[in-house]
DNA sequence: CGAAATCTTGAGTATAATCAAAAACGGTGG
DNA sequence: CCACCGTTTTTGATTATACTCAAGATTTCG
């Protein structure tokens, strides 16, 4: 694992300025977060539930996913967390992880000690705001995920996952129009709507036979988008991607 | 409906109390928000999905519910909102709603606009920290319901959103040791834990043969609160309640 | 007291789980 | 480059949890 500090960019910053421009103070404030980049492999747990961390991860590059698992062992997966995230600045506030993170493929991941974090805040209350609506956007990804495993059946809530990731994807250039890298597995997928893998590959290929997807090994293609929104009842809104094409 | 302005009190300022001591100025800068405070009946929506409100809504008393609801019309409740919640404290941020809010029992609830909750916020850094707190509580949660829904069955998942309330009405003194006025439906319960009514009540009367849970009308009556948690799997640290009893 | 809402019960059905095993794939080392 | 091994995907058969539909009992409230 390899560790540098000030890698001199941050994905943070074009997710803040999709929303307002930042002036050179904040935007040099950014850039100067101490961060410590390591390389993981995948599927290793970046924070474990319980923990205490007095730093917080951004996702450089790489899939990662915040899971939970119940007294019986079953995991379930509430977030994917893609590059541009901080998947655990929750606990900038809240001392004990009720979650973990793990990454789903190889990941860089830099790590920003609150400390810093903190600091930012302080002098630039806009980047507090930029930050709090970060995550006052996952609250709303975590409701449509309780309403997609609550109330839709697994066919549908397959295709609202695919709908999400590459809208989510696009949004940080990470997509084409209609394709994308998609290295997470069936078994990943069912702990993500709440079903078993095998009924994941199942409606996997109902959704081939429809013609509305490919998916192989890594590579996601969409072939009909319209039908796939439709068939996953997929409306953006909940991602507020506010000055993004990617909503199309 | 009544409407008065500046109540005089607010329960927000116990909830940010459980965690730092308020100086007079931030005390007073909450006691001072405007506030207009209406009545309103049982099975209301306060805000709708979809809305872009210039104000937040403080539940003074009463229970409501954040939901959401699919494309076949099937709701699906992601939180309970108990007196001292502020449901939709994220359009403060998100400038489209992406829940509705109803009260589920007749509820006294404050207005609050947005812009004395920014003003506020601008002149006392901590209590943005704790409003970005208590969303921050919000969204773990969330991520606790999408595990009780995508993974545990009925019977526990109605185990634990029992364990939930009681645990959340204790910490706004809102319930005895093990008992508490609960006006929740089964219909509501229904749309919680992802199932129908007709199954809450096969559940419900489950956990009534066990010996574990009185429920008639409005009133729970938990009878043996340590099987009930460990039926539901709950452990309350999600719910980060701090300075409280309440998790005993 | 009566109407509406809520709760309860039963029978039949559907979606998804479980279990088990085979096929396909991907990466590694010889 | 190919053989091998572990992982992932696929298939089939059986079972279980929860849904649907329908009707009756009970409670709540005006």
């Amino acid at each position: 694992m390899s560790a540098t500090f000030h890698p001199g960019y941050n994905p943070m910053i074009r997710k803040i300025e999709s929303i307002f421009a930042l002036n050179d103070g904040e935007r040099q404030a950014l850039l100067k977060l101490p961060m410590q980049v390591m390389a993981i492999k995948a599927d290793q747990d970046i924070v474990r539930e319980g923990d205490s961390p007095s730093r917080s991860c951004l996702i450089l590059s790489g899939f990662a996913a915040t899971y939970k698992v119940t007294a019986q062992g079953k995991r379930q997966i509430v977030s994917f967390n893609l590059p541009g995230d901080v998947p655990d600045l929750q606990s900038l506030h809240l001392k004990v992880l009720d979650n973990s993170v793990s990454t789903i493929s190889p990941c860089s991941v830099g790590f920003i000690p609150h400390e810093a974090l903190r600091d930012v805040c302080e002098r630039y209350p806009r980047i507090t705001a930029a930050f709090w609506r970060e995550t006052l956007i996952d609250a709303a990804i975590f409701r449509e995920w309780v309403l997609n495993v609550g109330r839709r059946e697994a066919y549908t809530r397959m295709a609202h996952v695919l709908c999400e990731l590459l809208t989510r994807l696009r949004a940080v250039g990470l997509a084409e129009d209609h394709s994308c890298d998609l290295p997470i597995t069936q078994n990943e997928f069912a702990d993500a709507i709440g079903v078993t893998n095998v009924h994941v590959n199942r409606v996997l290929q109902q959704l081939r036979a429809e013609g509305l997807i490919e998916l192989n090994g890594d590579r996601l293609n969409i072939l009909d988008w319209e039908k796939l929104k439709q068939v996953g009842e997929f409306d953006p809104t909940y991602l507020y991607l506010e000055n993004n094409q990617a909503a199309a």
